[in-house]
DNA sequence: ACACCTGTATTAGTGTTGTAGTACACACGG
DNA sequence: CCGTGTGTACTACAACACTAATACAGGTGT
């Protein structure tokens, strides 16, 4: 089964779209703890990049604590997922938060709508996750 | 009153930290369509910083069709807010709420986190609008 | 021990971003 | 008409982002 997919044309860099692919499908269940990953070469190879472009995206994915690697054995998602603690998630979860309500009014969206959008996003990653 | 405050050492440009508190405070009712924004010159001078950072900001603002400026007047806030149509709108705030649930998922929170702290920011956003 | 897998480090090239400086052009008010 | 406000256009430059190329080093399995 093909994990990634990349357009290289998109404008957004290819390093951060891999690292986005790897989030969503963690984030979606496609993706479990402790999975491997596809190596930096053989990844950088299906997709026809340099293998330091996939390391690039893999390292930063490694220093926010998503994923762990070994050298001589691959990549693999972290065992225990990085648990904030209540308080730093709270705040993060409101700068997030925020930065939709203030994106969502702009295009002239209610209440209403902007929660209706979430939950439809919240239903999709949970159907995924079945 | 000081509308504007930025922090040259966060690492998030300039011109963009202008751009969100002109958005923040659009969507928060603090700015109302029709008001004048201080002048590039003027705005540049009291953040120290060099009037082309603030005519940048104040020039992808224009091109988002936020607000509209004029030679020799000033620069106000455009008089009827940009309207999407439906359609488009709600695609892009699903686009939003796929990334806000995405990257709260990513911190280990639940959808009853998640909606809370939507809660919040649209209530926040609602207050300040009174 | 060896071959082959893995990630790591270093260097470099190319383009873009962010800010600054400076000079220009239009609009208003005396 | 002229001075002073306004936004605009241009160049320049340092910093960073992104990708690539190449060589290195540790792990695994036979």
């Amino acid at each position: 089964m093909l994990l990634f997919t990349i357009n290289p044309h998109s404008g957004m860099p290819v390093y951060r779209q891999i690292m986005d692919q790897v989030r969503y499908h963690l984030a979606a269940g496609t993706l479990v703890p402790g999975q491997q990953l596809p190596s930096i070469r053989e990844l950088a190879h299906t997709l026809a990049v340099n293998p330091a472009t996939i390391a690039k995206a893999y390292g930063e994915l490694e220093h926010d604590g998503v994923i762990e690697m070994q050298r001589g054995r691959g990549a693999f998602v972290h065992a225990q997922p990085p648990s904030m603690p209540r308080d730093q998630r709270r705040q993060r979860l409101r700068t997030l938060a925020d930065r939709l309500a203030v994106e969502a009014r702009q295009v002239g969206a209610d209440d209403t709508e902007i929660r209706a959008a979430l939950d439809q996003a919240l239903a999709q990653l949970n159907r995924k996750r079945s």
